[in-house]
RNA sequence: GCCGAUGUAGCUCAGGGGUAGAGCGCGUCCUUGGUAAGGACGAGGUCAUGGGUUCAAUUCCCAUCAUUGGCUCCA
């Protein structure tokens, strides 16, 4: 073994020896010149490397591809500098932040100064970047003494470069230089600008200096790119399909939900249809929660703001909540509840309870009211006034894991039937290093945390673990799903709770005949119905599963000759509680079956002379087309088969 | 809350300093039709709200409200 040469293994595990100062490039070439001519970049170490950069270390080589992950995030981060570039040739003296790749492209942030900037500008800066594209200038990356790092972004004026620069560790830094743009940057870069064919700047925004809102406000330009313009094409094919799906839109159309200025902003309107909807799935819930050992109870709107004081929610979101409303004479004031724990907690204590009791499983489709800040509102995802499956399980300490296995089984129960396959299980850790925005005990915090994390992993859950992201009272799992354009939103969660027992001063009897405090763990396997149904209609696109959409078929008579005998088809099939209604309209077939399609409608049941004399219909599927004719008995059968499933 | 955009008929949107238009929907009439759009006629708008500029504002400017893409937040 020489000590001029390195030793790199590959990801199907043969390992090359190479000599020192070899480049991916090189390396690829040696293995063949196809995978040569696709390479974008190489990873060694875990760490994203440019192809022409030397390697001078032994470990772990890939090269990889716009078809690795690696390879669209180096891609993504290349065009990242190429907007950078773009914007300081058009606007000269600006200064970038961060340009990192993300999910789907890249952004920018940047200080334009006194400069405004608009999604107007975007197809200009776009038309740069295209041409600084085509000048195919290489990503050099080279290391700089932290002092001329320094020195450099001094000259430019650039706090922001310089503000990174602090938080680095000292000796080298690494540079990026392209064309006539010279960036701070670990790297990870294409080869050259030339690989950057299609370019969509996509919006403009405003990001916090390092997500602090207490930063400056810089302006983050989102875009994406793609080594072909067709799959720039297909991409922008794809978010209008997924805008198709946005609940928002359907909502509107299938008339779900709506909202009204004079109502006020974040305060959802259920029309009868998304009502419907809404009490088939409580009924499931409720059916479910009945089998799993719960008790509903029933709780006011408005508690007396001590409850919230006990509770501790005044203390931390008092100022940011709908203010309380007070009694006109004495003055006592209320909260509207922007949680049901407390209530539930004071039903607990209602009555003396043994060990015998537990756990206690106390059940309620609850409404709450939040105030969520403006900017945040969003469809049925993100609202003031929601109604959540919450219920609160008091048990012994020793009954924590089983319980709160016991509800993960209904929280699949719940995905299970309405076809969730894809999520993610969160668990939320306290923050590591700042303990002090947490209540309650360390001992009991270590516990709780435990107790999730084994239970979790008895389940064979999919997890990761998120630190920082615990409430306040305690740590949480929860099951994050992800919306028709991407966005990722918590439905169920599961939350241990050491803290507000110990707050109420809730206790039960033990075998012992000794006073001992028991656990809570709230969990809402929907979360809130709005939020559940916003992200139930953009997961089946408005086609809900045939338990629950509002209207299951529709009648359409050939002509209004066969009136009566739709009539008799209606009564029973209602009489069956099968949902459909008559389309009367003196409409063409061809038309009233488009109308259907459009309405997403599960089943048309056409009916002229044939049926009439037959005493049967003619079935139609949505997006299937007919199914043929058979007896009302039969179609009876087709929808009692379906929603068996 | 902060940065950007938007707000015109029930819906989707066009227009533009001289008080408005399309398609769909809706209503009436004709048509009574067989598996994704039959025809005619008609009703519908203080152009989000409040100020300002102007002889004149729905159009330009400012503010407010709402919606929206992000950021921050999210019991």
């Amino acid at each position: 073994m020489s000590e001029n040469q390195i030793h790199l293994t590959f990801p199907d595990g043969t390992v090359r020896t190479y000599d020192k100062g070899t480049n991916a490039l090189q390396i690829a070439q040696s293995i063949s010149a196809g995978l040569a001519r696709v390479a974008l970049g190489a990873v060694l170490n875990g760490r994203q490397i440019e192809l022409k950069r030397p390697i001078n270390e032994d470990g772990e080589i890939k090269l990889v591809r716009w078809e690795d992950e690696e390879g669209k995030t180096m891609f993504w981060h290349s065009s990242a500098h190429l907007l950078a570039e773009a914007l300081q040739e058009i606007y000269g003296d600006v200064k970038f932040g961060i340009g990192p790749p993300i999910d789907n492209g890249f952004y920018y942030d940047v200080d334009f100064g006194e400069q405004k900037i608009s999604e107007d500008d975007l197809p200009m800066i776009e038309q740069k970047m295209h041409e600084l594209a085509k000048q195919k200038n290489e990503f050099n990356w080279y290391l700089v003494a932290k002092d001329k790092a320094i020195d450099y972004f001094k000259k430019k004026n650039d706090h922001l470069k310089l503000d990174l620069l602090e938080n680095l560790k000292d000796g080298d830094i690494s540079f990026v230089e392209q064309g006539n743009f010279v960036d701070l940057c670990r790297g990870g870069h294409i080869p050259d600008t030339g690989y950057i064919k299609a370019i969509k700047l996509l919006n403009v925004a405003g990001a916090y200096w390092r997500g602090d809102e207490k930063n400056q406000m810089l302006t983050r330009i989102y875009g994406v790119s793609f080594p072909k313009k067709a799959m720039l094409d297909e991409y922008l094919a794809r978010l209008e399909e997924a805008k198709k799906r946005d609940h928002r839109k359907l909502g509107k159309e299938l008339g779900l939900f709506t909202f009204s200025q004079k109502v006020g902003q974040g305060l959802p309107l259920w029309l009868p249809k998304g009502a419907e909807l809404r009490e088939r799935l409580e009924a499931f819930m409720r059916n479910a929660q009945k089998e799993a050992g719960y008790s509903p109870v029933v709780t006011p709107h408005i508690g007396h703001k001590d409850l919230y004081v006990t509770s501790g929610h005044y203390e931390k979101y008092g100022a940011d909540s709908f203010q309380p409303i007070k009694t006109p004479h004495e003055g006592e004031e209320f909260l509207l509840k922007p949680m049901n724990c407390p209530h539930h907690c004071e039903i607990y204590k209602s009555s003396p309870r043994s060990y015998r009791d537990l756990p206690l499983r106390l059940a309620e489709f609850g409404t709450v009211y939040r105030y969520e800040q403006s900017g945040e509102l969003h469809g049925l995802t993100r609202v003031r006034g929601f109604t959540q499956d919450d219920a609160h399980i008091f048990c012994r300490p020793d009954q924590v894991k089983d319980e709160f296995k016991k509800v993960i089984d209904l929280v699949f129960k719940v995905f299970n039937a309405l076809g969730f396959e894809e999520y993610v299980a969160q668990i939320s850790l306290r923050d590591q290093e700042d303990r002090s925005k947490y209540i309650g005990s360390e001992a009991n915090w270590d516990r709780a945390e435990s107790d999730i994390i084994e239970a979790a992993a008895e389940k064979n859950l999919n997890t990761v673990i998120a630190y920082n992201e615990a409430a306040f009272y305690g740590p949480k799992l929860d099951f994050m799903v992800n919306d028709a354009i991407g966005r990722s939103w918590q439905l169920g969660t599961i939350q241990v709770d050491y803290n507000l027992p110990e707050r109420f001063e809730l206790e039960y009897v033990g075998s012992d005949n000794d006073k001992h405090r028991p656990v809570m763990i709230h969990r809402a396997p929907f979360g809130s119905l709005e939020r559940f149904v916003a992200v139930l209609t953009e997961h089946c696109a408005g086609e809900f599963p045939l338990w629950l959409t509002p209207e299951q078929g529709i009648i359409l008579p050939i002509s209004d000759k066969f009136m009566h005998y739709a009539e008799k088809v209606l009564h029973e099939l209602n009489k069956c509680d099968i949902r459909v209604s008559i389309d009367e309209r003196a409409e063409k077939i061809g038309k009233k079956i488009r109308d259907a399609e459009l309405k997403k409608v599960p089943y048309m049941l056409i009916i002229g002379e044939k049926e009439v004399e037959n005493e049967q219909v003619s079935v139609r599927k949505h997006k299937h087309g007919d199914l043929g004719s058979m007896s009302i008995e039969a179609f009876k059968e087709v929808i009692a088969e379906e929603i068996k499933v």
